[in-house]
This record gives structure tokens, C-alpha cells and sequence, in this order.
RNA sequence: GGCAGGGUAGCUCAGCCCGGUAGAGCAAGAGAUUCAUAAGCUCUUGGCCGUGGGUUCAAAUCCCACCCCUGCUACCA
């Protein structure tokens, strides 16, 4: 049987459009999701959109519109944009449809049965941005009337009755956990910023909304509705058949990670699980947290008017340009710098210098020295052996990062072969050796297509597009592509006809 | 205020656990070459390793104090 690999983004409030913070999650989660297929599981990779909550009916409000309405337009806004970026999920879950809708139901009613839900009266400030109350810890004097302590805005004063999560009664459960499951929360920085947040205390949660009606009603109370939050993290059940439909249900939960960026740490590391904890569910074997990014070296944010669109930079650079960037620039978690002269960098001078010129002259030389034909490898000198263990190597590394999902690392391994292959071009100079005569050019020759091949399969998560015409300028069937199958060095035939395209990443500016 | 992480070449960072006369990539400069997207290859420049003490034959690396930055968190009121 195969092995299973369930991946999630968040699923997106739709009171903005797609950005390069919610691009950046779900590349790096289509990334993995690639990487996976190839490697044969059978995954999941599921991505969405969240659509309740006061916030949406008021900007739906305020254009006159009714939610679903204001909804529908941005949703077809981020089908679009993913399309646009490459990104293949098997599923887009909205919170608006009706199987998810009752999906929180039942697990809302799961957790009441439990015993864990209890009607309290609450008044305090709430923070509509967050969708969350402010605590009488988190807030100071000043903060009280000041603003949100998370994300600075206003808060507004609420009195209402309301339904509560016993989140309080899984501090114990949810440290033990912690403690077992070391690799849970990721970065370990995070872990442990999760951990010594716990162990000061739990406290229960609101979990039902009075004051407006934006949102699936309680099982039990219709003039409540569920907290966007408790509704939102539902998705990632619903998303794979939660309740009804077991079979996909129990073949892929629990998911294998939730990526997220670190502002929905907290929801997703400590609220969730013991949700899942309440409802006897398993919780997901991990969460990993990945940093923002800022425009060069500012916040980014709405009112600065500094906000980049995926579309902005694609047409200009190339889709598998700013999946590339993306990945590459920064370690996998920490926050990173976005800046016109760094993705020019990268773009100019390892896309098309080091990797797309490596193909050109590879592809010219074999068409100009063998009439476009990969010669037959003569064993006439040791590279080919060279090469091999090189790459058994880099296979190894390579699965090592991506298993802990350090695109940045993988990559630049990967890239260690790319350059690798430029400088046995100058030291072996087949220029030369198509003079001489020897039939060692024909090693030579024979060894590059290979080492093109083969990084074609590596780049095949991250740059679908360049990876599928690469194969095409080599001439290589689907059969050759795939992990770890494909990995081993010299399976392209001789006698295969290239094709010599144009330049791969032509360059910008 | 507490806890955690960090302050090393112009920039981004590795080295610190297990002390022994500073490393990588990018940027800058030079050279040889021509298969190639004026690409690639080779070489070079560049750092009192946050500050002040201490331990040691020897400290970026260990100890103490202080300064600055980031994250989590608390509070004086």
C-alpha cells in the first residue's frame, strides 16, 4: 500500500486578496505536495478559503453586498492566482459550503457531548481584525482603550452571552504531548515559545458569537454562531471527508503538517489539538511556522501601500522565477527580505546564468559535435563514476531537507551539482576533444545530458514548467522522472534526439 | 521586568557545543578561455569576530558584567 501525505495552507480570509504572504505559504506547501507525489505517496494537499465573521459582513456591508456575494468575488480572485502560480491542491475548501458547514456542526456537538462546552456570560474587548477577545492578562490599562495587543488596531467594548471551550482542562494533556512529540511545532524556536506559553496557563475560550449572524449556527442555540476561528480550523477535517465520508477521512487524517505563517501560531498549536483532544481526534503530526516577509526592509502592510501581488512580479520574471525566489532566498521559518535587486540576482544570475546557460551550451554542444544525438558513453575516462557518486550523494542531502522541509538547503545542493557541471565543461573543454577525436567527447557529452536530467527531477517540485521543458529539450520520457526511480546516474539513452530550444529564463532588464 | 534567540568581511549568514593564529555566498577588482543567455572558469581585495574584564601557553569559541536588536510574555500603574 502506498504511504499517505496530507499537507494544508491556512485557508484564507477573503477580506484581501492573494499576496505574496499567502503566495509564499501555499508555493512551499505545493512544493512539498510535488515532492511527495513524486517520491509515490498518495497526498493530499488541501487549500482554501475562510468566509465568516463580522469582518467580512462588514466589508461586505460597506460595498453594499451581500457576504457570500463579497466572498465569491475574491474567492474567484485567489482561483486565479493560484492557477497563475502553479499550484495544484486537490481540494479548495471554502468555509461557506454546505459539507463543511455541517462538519463543525458535528464536531462542535462531538466537543459538547464531551462535556466541554459550557454557556458563560462575557463582557470585555474584542478585537474584530482578530476575531478574538482580549484578555485581562494581555491588556494593559492603556491597551484596554488603546488598542489590540496583537495587532494594534481598535478594540470594541462586548457584553454577551456566550458558548466556552474548556481549553483550560487540556493544559496538562497538551504539555505531555508537547514533551513526546519534540518535532511537533517547527521551528524549534517556536516549539518553544509554544511550551513556556502553556505551561503559564490556559484560559477558556469563547467560542460563540451573539451579535451578529455571519457564520454557521450552534447544533444547539440557533441565535449563536461558531467563532470563525473554531469554524476555520475545522476545514482542515472537512477538507479530507470529516464526517461523512470515512474512507478518505481515515486514510489521510491526521494531517502530516500544517504550514502556516507565525501569526496563527497560537490557534494552530495549542487551540486546535485540544480541540481535536475534546472530540477524541487525533491531533496533526505537525505545524510548521514560516516567517514573513518584509519590502525591502519594511513591513509590509495595507496602509503603507507597500503590498506585492504575485501578478506584479510573474509577468515580468516568470512563474518558476518567483516560485524559485521564493524558496531560495531565505531558510524555511525565518522572516526574509523581498526586494526588486535580490529577486533580480537570483533570477539573472543562477536561473539564467548558472542553470539555463549550463542547458543552452550542454544542448548546442551535443547538436553541433553528435548532430543532436546523446552519444554513447565510451567509459573512456572516470567521470562518469565521479558523477554518480556526486549524485548519490546529493540524493541523500536533498531528501534529508526536504523531509524537514529546508527548501532553501535543498536547493542550493542542488545547485552545487549545476555549478559542478559548468566547470567540468571548462576542464574537460570538449571544444577541444571534438578536435581530437578520442571518443572521450563523447563521455563528456553523455555525462551532461544525464546531469541535466537528473536536475530536472530535483527542480520538479519547486519549477514544474522548467522541469517539463527541460524533458522536452532532452527528449526523456515521463518514465525517467520520478523519486527515487530516476535518481540513479545514466539512464538516458544514447541516441536520444535533443531538441534545442530557446533560452530558459531569458534575462530581465 | 522575566524567558528565549541574536550582535563575525559592504550585504546575508556559517564557525561557538568538543578553545589553537577567521570561512561561504552575494557585491567589488583582475586574468586565461570560447561550447554558451557579454554566460561559465580561475585568482584577488576585504573582518582589532558588540563593549569591558577574567580563565588559559592560547578565546569569535569558556566565565562575569554591560550595551544594542528580535521574538514570546508580564507588569509597574
Amino acid at each position: 500500500m502506498r504511504p499517505k501525505y496530507y499537507i494544508t495552507t491556512p485557508i484564507y480570509y477573503v477580506n484581501a486578496q492573494p499576496h505574496i504572504g499567502t503566495a509564499y505559504t501555499t508555493i512551499a506547501a505545493d512544493v512539498m505536495a510535488r515532492y511527495k507525489r513524486l517520491c509515490g505517496y498518495e497526498t493530499f494537499y488541501l487549500t482554501g478559503t475562510d468566509e465568516h465573521g463580522q469582518k467580512i459582513l462588514r466589508a461586505a456591508n460597506a460595498e453594499g453586498m451581500n457576504p457570500k456575494e463579497y466572498a465569491d468575488r475574491i474567492v474567484s480572485q485567489y482561483y486565479k492566482t493560484w492557477a497563475d502560480l502553479n499550484i495544484k491542491y486537490d481540494y479548495f475548501i471554502r468555509t461557506t459550503d454546505p459539507k463543511h458547514q455541517k462538519a463543525v456542526q458535528t464536531l462542535f456537538s462531538k466537543i459538547a457531548n464531551n462535556g466541554d462546552i459550557y454557556k458563560g456570560k462575557y463582557s470585555g474587548w474584542y478585537c474584530t481584525p482578530c476575531e478574538r477577545y482580549v484578555s485581562v492578562k494581555e491588556s494593559s490599562p492603556e491597551g484596554l482603550r488603546g488598542g489590540c495587543p496583537v495587532c494594534q488596531r481598535p478594540t470594541e467594548f462586548l457584553e454577551e452571552e456566550n458558548y466556552f471551550f474548556r481549553l483550560s482542562k487540556y493544559r496538562d494533556k497538551m504539555l505531555d504531548y508537547l514533551k513526546k512529540n519534540g518535532d511537533f511545532v517547527e521551528p524549534v524556536s517556536r516549539y518553544n515559545e509554544v511550551f513556556s506559553k502553556i505551561e503559564m496557563g490556559l484560559d477558556d475560550i469563547s467560542i460563540s458569537r451573539a451579535s451578529f449572524d455571519w457564520g454557521i449556527p450552534l447544533p444547539s442555540d440557533q441565535k449563536q454562531i461558531i467563532w470563525v476561528w473554531f469554524d476555520a480550523l475545522t476545514n482542515y477535517l472537512s477538507g479530507v471527508g470529516y464526517p461523512e465520508d470515512e474512507g478518505i477521512f481515515k486514510k489521510f487524517w491526521p494531517a502530516d503538517v500544517h504550514l502556516i505563517a507565525k501569526d496563527i501560531l497560537w490557534f494552530h498549536a495549542v487551540i486546535w489539538p485540544c480541540m481535536l483532544f475534546s472530540a477524541g481526534l487525533e491531533p496533526p503530526l505537525k505545524i510548521f511556522a514560516h516567517g514573513w516577509w518584509t519590502m525591502n526592509a519594511d513591513k509590509i502592510s495595507k496602509s503603507k501601500g507597500n503590498v506585492i501581488y504575485p501578478a506584479d512580479v510573474i509577468d515580468r520574471f516568470g512563474v518558476d522565477s518567483i516560485r524559485y525566489f521564493l524558496l531560495r532566498e531565505i531558510p524555511f521559518g525565518q522572516d526574509g527580505d523581498f526586494s526588486l535587486p535580490a529577486l533580480l540576482r537570483r533570477h539573472n544570475n543562477e536561473l539564467a546564468n548558472e542553470l539555463g546557460n549550463l542547458i543552452m551550451r550542454c544542448l548546442t554542444m551535443i547538436e553541433k559535435y553528435n548532430g543532436s544525438k546523446v552519444p554513447k558513453s565510451e567509459g573512456i575516462d572516470s567521470s562518469k563514476e565521479l558523477w554518480n557518486e556526486l549524485f548519490t550523494s546529493l540524493e541523500q542531502k536533498f531528501s534529508a531537507y526536504m523531509e524537514c522541509l529546508q527548501f532553501s538547503l535543498a536547493l542550493e545542493k542542488v545547485w552545487e551539482a549545476i555549478k559542478m557541471a559548468n566547470k567540468y565543461i571548462d576542464d574537460t573543454k570538449p571544444w577541444v576533444l571534438a578536435k581530437e577525436k578520442t571518443g572521450r567527447l563523447s563521455d563528456v557529452l553523455y555525462n551532461l545530458a544525464e546531469i541535466i536530467r537528473l536536475v530536472s527531477v530535483y527542480l520538479m517540485p519547486f519549477m514544474p514548467n522548467t522541469a517539463e521543458i527541460i524533458r522536452q529539450q532532452l527528449g526523456i520520457d515521463d518514465e525517467m522522472i520520478s523519486i527515487p526511480s530516476g535518481l540513479s546516474f545514466g539512464q538516458i539513452r544514447p541516441g536520444t534526439k535533443v531538441n534545442k530550444g530557446s533560452a530558459l529564463f531569458p534575462k530581465v532588464e
